[in-house]
RNA sequence: GGAGACUUAGCUCAGCGGGAGAGCACUUGCUUGACGUGCAAGGGGUCGGAGGUUCAAGUCCUCCAGUCUCCA
């Protein structure tokens, strides 16, 4: 016997996913059985993945190993993404660090770092997929910046360019200063801010009255074209056609009127800046308006802002405040409570800016997404998410000013002809922008397996089965994978969307960099092995609801996988000499126990696969997990050491059920812990495969069903229980025996005769008798079941008036049943419309409770009679 | 302003139409040869509140309260 007394994770794990690689276990593309694909959402090649990831992947695995085993041709498709503007910043202050200017190096030579950086970074996270024991299929890998994938991109851009879904045109776009590059909508994060709104007085040319208005965002008003009013504002009416001067400069714009002012708002007029926000452009449009910008891409101020050139837009409007303040143009400022855009990248707040971008028009996309989409969410209220986002979507701006990602193939003359396509003529430039990284994918399940060839893959493995992520990027990935997907392949990419929530810290917060509250899943590795990370991972949530990091719940998770090796190591003690011969079961050498836990074998591997098609792996792993603990060890072990001692057919029965059933087990648990299970089927002295990953998964059919034996058991058990209660009640320790009488029915005699042995080991009785009526003596504690009463006489160490009164306890508790039975059976709507089972089980129920009843009172009366 | 989630044992969470569950914590015993990270026995919930549907409601519906999230 070569096992640690406890689960050692690093022992168990090591070499074992080297193993499984090089036996080729995690490779796809035997065609023999059906296909069964996951596209792992790829990460981003800026650093180590984190609990999130460990999460989600973990999740796909689960469900990969399950079908696989289950005799699937199981593909688990790893890869990456180049994520653009994340992995720029990185290289930027990579280079920085260097003393060099990341922008002066030119375009040729940061991609030749960006390229290397992309290869570090995949060996790490290639290496953390390997300690994270997920099987995908290697040769598959795939990276978003592959020659394959980047056709994939310009086939997509070209043909919907030609379809005219995908413009350019200068709008006012969320522009990051930072990154310097424009940002979709969903890349804006709206967070409410304490602010200030500052009133200025916008002075008329002659400087006879001024108007007020009031800003947020003074800094923009040296862009301002024009000052609006409301038309229906009577008071300020007789001024329209004039203009004012912008406050601090001799620069006058006009004064309009437009319906669009709020005029419940500030002042009830405004500035208008067509440059600098969306409403104020829509407005520069209806009234012809110049749109001058006041900023650099950068944020500074540019020469329209005069003595504020070159300073930051926060600086510029501290120093302009100030100015103005003393030139008593600002009349006051009030605290302002409104919602900021914020970078999703960068953090720093978004400046709407104008800009000629490139567009998808997104209305018939998502038409299409809407009518066509067959995929399922999991749980089904993300479908609605889905759709409501899909109903009110926007044109999704899609350039970016970055080197890092797929260069748009649009092309432009010096005389500003444009050409999109492959084969640009003479002296035309290309577009120096790249596409949004969601714009790749987008097409991440169709691009991987080959697409826009029709490659083997393609035909085989797409649409793929199933798509796990977090709600998190429902709308950034999924929606965007869904409308791409019906666009070019016809087809939804995915049928079953498995949503999960986010992991969060032990106090509900989510874990940030900021806060320093992240954990990082090599650490839980190290400290608990991996499986036990998976095990906390997958068990400890239900569908779509977040997760809290706890370390006690990953102890608890440790404690059961140590409790699977401490079982394993009982039952490899016992069949280390088995041959393939001594593994098969013979029916008709079982016993009560052996058809007992045989039965629950075959309920817990139904239940089991039901709630692992139904991807509630948490229940899945609740059953195992009582089935392991509760039934085989505290029950089935226990009771088969007596057999285990003997020898002949009670003691090889008792071998091959307890190999079968937990060789059961072990698979049935290798989903969530594929290192201990694979460990512990190495040493079986009888395999059914090279290795666990690859055998087939249990079946149900394989095993019997015997109610009656399961009704057996549950006396056998129930007296052990009743006595040990007994035992512990009084304080009389198992050593020491004591009487045992039970007054029951011939044929639960025969059971419990059948099994004196056993209860010779569990509760050392001193007599043991059994009786159809036994004389009652008050020294007797007395337990009273439907099925024995069991009397236990304990002499001085009985409290008569303790007993009695807890039996009248249970006469009341009985005589509560009894009344609500025949209630339930008295109620006629009951009977007629509830299901027969029920009312036949109420049925059974009332005549149990009456025949306890019964004797409770006689009971009690002995009792009485005996004080 | 819309939408959704959550509210169940001290804590963290499952359960979501037929008699309240788990882990951890807690109490009492226990050197039983797989495991003291264990074994045995136990205590602890009017399932947020109010209505409604149903023979039957933590479980479905409506309203209310609190917490959180997303969208605008």
């Amino acid at each position: 016997m070569d096992m640690a007394k406890k689960y050692e994770h690093k022992q168990v794990e090591a070499d074992t996913y080297e193993w499984w690689k090089k036996q080729g276990f995690f490779k796809s593309g035997d065609s023999e059985k059906p296909p069964y694909t996951i596209v792992i959402p790829p990460p981003n090649v800026t650093g180590n993945l984190h609990l999130g990831h460990a999460w989600d992947n973990t999740l796909q695995d689960l469900i990969i190993r399950k079908k696989r085993m289950e005799g699937y041709d199981a593909l688990y498709l790893p890869g990456m993404d180049h994520a653009g503007i994340a992995t720029q910043a990185k290289i930027d202050a990579l280079i920085r660090e260097r003393g060099d200017d990341p922008r002066a190096i030119g375009r040729e030579a940061f991609l030749e770092e960006a390229w290397s950086w992309k290869e570090r970074y995949a060996d790490i996270i290639r290496s953390q997929w390997a300690a994270l024991g997920i099987s995908v299929d290697y040769d598959k890998e795939r990276f978003t910046l592959d020659e394959g994938l980047s056709s994939a991109v310009n086939e997509v851009f070209i043909r919907l360019y030609e379809k005219g879904l995908i413009y350019r045109k200068a709008r006012i776009i969320n522009w990051d200063v930072q990154a310097k590059t424009a940002l979709s909508n969903i890349e804006v994060e709206y967070e409410e801010v304490e602010d200030k709104l500052y009133y200025f007085r916008y002075c008329l040319e002659d400087k006879s009255d001024y108007i007020l208005i009031a800003t947020t965002r003074p800094e923009t008003m040296f862009a301002d074209t024009a000052l609006m009013i409301h038309p229906d504002d009577s008071e300020r009416r007789k001024h329209l056609g004039k203009k004012v001067l912008i406050p601090g400069t001799e620069r006058a714009i006009p004064i309009i009127a437009d319906e669009q002012v709020d005029r419940e708002f500030g002042t009830g007029a405004v500035k208008v800046t067509p440059a600098h926000d969306p409403n104020d452009f829509e407005v520069g449009e209806r009234h012809d308006l110049e749109k001058p910008l006041c900023m650099e891409e950068d944020g500074r101020m540019n020469d329209m802002a005069g003595p504020y050139e070159g300073m930051d837009r926060f600086e510029c409007r501290k120093a302009l405040l100030d100015d103005l303040k003393d030139e008593g143009l600002l009349e006051k400022v009030e605290d302002h409570v409104h919602n900021v855009g914020h970078s999703e990248r960068t953090g720093v707040p978004v400046e709407p800016r104008l800009s000629l971008q490139w567009f998808v028009r997104m209305r018939p996309l998502a038409d299409q997404a809407l009518e066509h989409s067959a995929a399922e969410f999991i749980p089904s209220r993300f479908e609605k998410t889905f759709r409501r986002w899909m109903e009110e979507v926007q044109d999704w701006c899609i350039s970016r000013q970055l080197w890092w990602g797929h260069r748009i193939p649009a092309y432009y003359s010096e005389d500003g002809d444009v050409y999109v396509g492959d084969n640009p003529p003479e002296g035309y430039e290309q577009d120096e922008d790249v596409l949004d990284t969601w714009f790749s994918s987008a097409l991440w399940p169709f691009s991987t397996l080959g697409w826009p060839e029709e490659t083997e893959d393609f035909k085989r493995y797409y649409p793929t089965q199933t798509m796990i992520t977090g709600y998190d990027i429902i709308f950034f990935w999924v929606a965007r994978m869904i409308f791409q997907g019906l666009e070019f392949t016809g087809e939804t990419p995915f049928k079953h969307v498995l949503i999960h929530g986010l992991i969060r810290d032990r106090y509900g917060r989510k874990m940030s960099k900021s806060l320093g509250n992240g954990v990082d899943p090599m650490d839980i590795k190290e400290s608990h092995g991996i499986d036990t990370l998976r095990y906390f991972l997958t068990t400890n949530s239900a569908p779509g609801q977040d997760l809290r990091f706890e370390m006690e719940k990953v102890e608890s998770s440790w404690n059961f996988i140590n409790k699977l090796w401490n079982i394993s190591r009982f039952t490899l003690m016992h069949i280390e000499d088995m041959s393939e011969e001594d593994a098969r079961i013979d029916p008709d050498a079982l016993d009560v126990k052996d058809r007992w836990i045989l039965t629950r074998l075959k309920e817990t591997i139904e239940a089991v696969n039901r709630q692992y098609d139904a991807f509630e792996f948490g229940e899945a792993a609740k059953d195992l997990y009582k089935f392991s603990w509760e039934e085989v060890a505290s029950w089935y072990v226990e009771v088969s050491k007596l057999a285990l001692r003997k020898e002949g057919t009670e003691k090889s029965a008792t071998k091959a059920v307890l190999y079968h059933v937990w060789r059961a087990v072990l698979k049935l648990l290798h989903p969530f812990m594929p290192f201990v299970t694979e460990s512990i089927y190495q040493r079986l002295p009888v395999r059914d495969a090279e290795s666990i990953m690859v055998a087939p998964w249990p079946e149900a059919d394989a095993f019997i069903r015997d109610e009656e034996a399961v009704e057996q058991f549950d006396i056998v058990k129930a007296l052990i229980h009743r006595v040990r209660k007994v035992r512990n009640e009084y304080q009389v320790a198992n050593s020491q025996p004591v009487d045992i009488h039970i007054a029951c029915d011939a044929n639960t005699e025969k059971i419990l005769t059948a099994h004196r042995e056993l209860f010779d080991a569990f509760i050392t009785p001193g007599r043991f008798e059994i009786a159809r009526d036994i004389e009652m003596q008050k020294e007797n504690v007395s337990f009273v079941d439907a099925r024995f009463t069991l009397y236990i006489p304990l002499g001085d160490l009985v409290d008569l008036s303790a007993e009695l009164e807890r039996q009248r306890e249970e006469l009341k508790r009985l005589e509560g049943e009894i009344k609500r039975a025949e209630g339930m059976l008295g109620n006629e709507k009951f009977v007629e419309k509830a299901p027969k089972e029920k009312v036949e089980e109420e049925r059974r129920k009332l005549e149990r409770y009456k025949k306890e009843h019964a004797l409770v009172k006689k009971r009690i009366e002995e009792l009485r009679r005996d004080v």
